[in-house]
DNA sequence: ATTAATCTTGACCGTTCGGTCAGGTTTATT
DNA sequence: AATAAACCTGACCGAACGGTCAAGATTAAT
């Protein structure tokens, strides 16, 4: 039974204007007057098709939430630690280049004590953190890095590759007033992969 | 001409709820009137003292960045690149565990896009990186620490340390719903301060 | 003891918020 | 062509917001 046309392009085109408006003025910064205005629709027919505040800020954290999981499948299509990894914090990177609104609001959700996302944490991500725990105490027991606590690696990778994303206004502040170039993105990039490798003995 | 002691305890006192519920509730969240109710005082006493929520918000970035800026001053205290970042990264990484809700204010504050503090952060901020970034480049002249771009490196090292206070709800939703214990976090530090200073090629 | 300065507070105000709804319009179905 | 379903929207609502104020209470200065 596929939605009708209309309501699937209105669905899509609220739910975009919502991601800038949340992303830039926080939950409860947003309003849905704004959002409506970004959408160019009155505000009323927002409350059609999404009927609270709330319900139309959750879809939004579930497609965030998709997109990350796409991007953490990354991991498992390397069998050795350098690729592995080099292919993960690539993708975080570029995730981060790419959406910078997503992470900012996941972001905030998390600050805020994760509210309305704290099962989807305990479970769905606790599980897919697991499992890549034991890739790399495998690849500890095998020698191919040094022994460490591989759930701090996984935090450290999350923290520098969003960080560009999530700080960003800070970063342009000290780059001359002005966001990263493709170029310095880049090379921060490479300078990310290459120290968190190199620091975790699987390079050299 | 010092303040009566009845100011000063008053302003302490909204200071410290400010803190706890703009780290709470974010900058749009929070209310005059729980703030007052965290500060048991009456609403239209905290305006007696800070006239508008904005000029108390900005008094508690100012505290924040204060309490930053002291803690950056750690950098400066060794010669050599390895003492010299181990106890900057501690300290930040303490700074973390003992004033998270600080922490949580300020990336609350840039994920808006520093709409307050932009000025602190191109001028303050920006000059003492570029300072920080000269030692670093003379310690790559030098040969003790590799090639790398050394802003990037403070920007690993301010995203991995702040992590820890920033993410703390989904750490905790990680780590079967307990926050890190003191031994937890001290394997962390310790990790923290191993995995970059290696990554730098400033370890072996 | 008197005066001035500072502090305290309940009641109130205009504005904006999320959300509702009735009634009209457009689109899909037969 | 007729009916039903889906969509649209201006006007409105109660609640909560930041902020004000006048009048009283307390503290400091003389």
């Amino acid at each position: 039974m596929r939605k009708n046309q209309i309501r699937i392009n209105n669905e899509r085109r609220i739910l975009a204007a919502a991601v800038k408006i949340f992303a830039g003025y926080g939950y409860q910064g947003a309003t849905m007057r704004k959002i409506a205005e970004e959408a160019s629709l009155p505000k009323a027919n927002l409350h059609y098709y999404f009927q609270t505040k709330e319900q139309l800020y959750r879809q939004v954290l579930d497609g965030i939430f998709k997109d990350w999981l796409a991007a953490a499948n990354t991991f498992d299509e390397y069998e050795e630690p350098v690729e592995a990894l080099r292919g993960y914090i690539e993708t975080k990177m570029d995730l981060s280049r790419k959406r910078p609104l997503e992470s900012r609001i996941w972001a905030e959700e998390i600050l805020r004590g994760a509210p309305l996302i704290q099962d989807q944490l305990e479970q769905t991500l606790a599980a897919w953190l697991d499992t890549r725990v034991k890739r790399i105490t495998d690849w500890i027991n095998t020698g191919t890095i040094q022994a460490l606590n591989p759930r701090i690696l996984m935090y450290m990778i999350w923290a520098v590759t969003q960080h560009f994303a999530d700080f960003e206004s800070q970063i342009r502040a000290l780059n001359q007033q002005q966001n990263l170039s493709d170029e310095q993105f880049a090379e921060a990039k490479k300078q990310v992969v290459q120290t968190i490798l190199k620091g975790i003995g699987a390079l050299d």
